[in-house]
DNA sequence: GAATAGATTGTCT
DNA sequence: GACAATCTATTCT
C-alpha cells in the first residue's frame, strides 16, 4: 500500500460533463479583488482551457498570491515592467504565463485592480473533463497524481503555453467555472526562498487533504 | 523515502 | 552570461 494521504475520488466524467453544460464562467469582478482573496476564493472552482484537440479542465486545489511591487518574490517586484510581466499591470481575469527552467510553463491569473501588478499561480489541480486528453499530453496514465499535481504538470496537460499569454479568463476558450472546496490550508510559497521575508508569507492556499496538492504541507 | 543532477531557453544584467 | 514561481530519472539509504 502506497502512504497516505486521504483520497478524494476524481469526479465522475459525467459529473464533469454536467458541470461543463450548465455553469457560466466566473464574470471578471471575480479576479477584481485583493490577491489573497482570489488566491483564496479560486480553491474549489474548475478551470477550463479548450483547443481544436479539445476540453480539459480540473478542479483548483493548490494557488499561490504574488503582489508586487512590494512583494520581492513576484516577477513584478520594484515595479519591472517588462514585455514578461506587462499583461500584470493591466486588468484583472487575463492570463500571465511564464516559463521557467527553460522547458516548463506556469499559468496564473492577473488579479486586483488595474496597475497594481498581482497575480495568482495555480499551482495543481484535481483533473474533472478530458482526462484522456490530459493523459496523453502529459504520457502519464489517467487517475495518476502527476497529471497535474504541479504548475508545470498542470500547463502541459491543460495544453496551456505561450499561446496563452494574455489570454482572457472570462472568455469562450478560457475560464474558471463555480465550484465548492473543502477545508483550506496555508503554507508559505514555495521555491521562493530568493525573496528573504517575503518567502516566509503565508500566501499559498490549498484545499487539505487533497491527494492533487503538489508539495505535501506539513501537518 | 530522500537527495542529487541534468534538461533547456526566454528574459534580464 | 546567469539564472529561473520545475520536473524527471537515477542513485543512494
Amino acid at each position: 500500500m502506497p502512504a497516505v494521504r486521504p483520497v478524494p475520488e476524481p469526479r465522475a466524467p459525467s459529473e464533469g460533463a454536467a458541470l461543463l453544460e450548465g455553469a457560466a464562467p466566473l464574470p471578471r469582478d471575480f479576479y477584481a479583488r485583493p490577491a489573497l482573496v482570489v488566491a483564496r476564493a479560486c480553491i474549489g472552482k474548475v478551470l477550463v482551457h479548450t483547443t481544436p484537440e479539445g476540453t480539459a479542465a480540473g478542479r483548483i486545489v493548490e494557488t499561490e498570491a504574488y503582489r508586487g511591487p512590494e512583494d520581492l518574490a513576484a516577477h513584478s517586484a520594484g515595479g519591472r515592467r517588462t514585455v514578461r510581466t506587462e499583461v500584470m499591470f493591466g486588468p484583472a481575469g487575463y492570463a500571465y504565463v511564464f516559463q521557467l527552467y527553460g522547458m516548463h510553463w506556469a499559468f496564473n491569473i492577473v488579479v486586483a485592480s488595474e496597475g497594481e501588478p498581482h497575480a495568482v499561480l495555480i499551482r495543481a489541480i484535481e483533473p474533472v473533463i478530458g482526462l484522456p486528453l490530459m493523459s496523453r499530453r502529459r504520457g502519464v496514465a489517467p487517475g495518476r497524481i502527476e497529471l497535474t499535481n504541479g504548475p508545470g504538470k498542470l500547463c502541459k496537460a491543460l495544453g496551456l503555453d505561450r499561446a496563452a499569454y494574455g489570454m482572457d479568463v472570462c472568455g469562450a476558450q478560457l475560464s474558471l467555472l463555480p465550484g465548492a472546496a473543502g477545508p483550506i490550508g496555508r503554507s508559505p510559497r514555495i521555491n521562493v526562498d530568493y525573496a528573504g521575508a517575503w518567502a516566509k508569507k503565508p500566501w499559498r492556499f490549498y484545499e487539505r487533504g487533497n491527494r492533487y496538492v503538489s508539495v505535501p504541507p506539513r501537518h
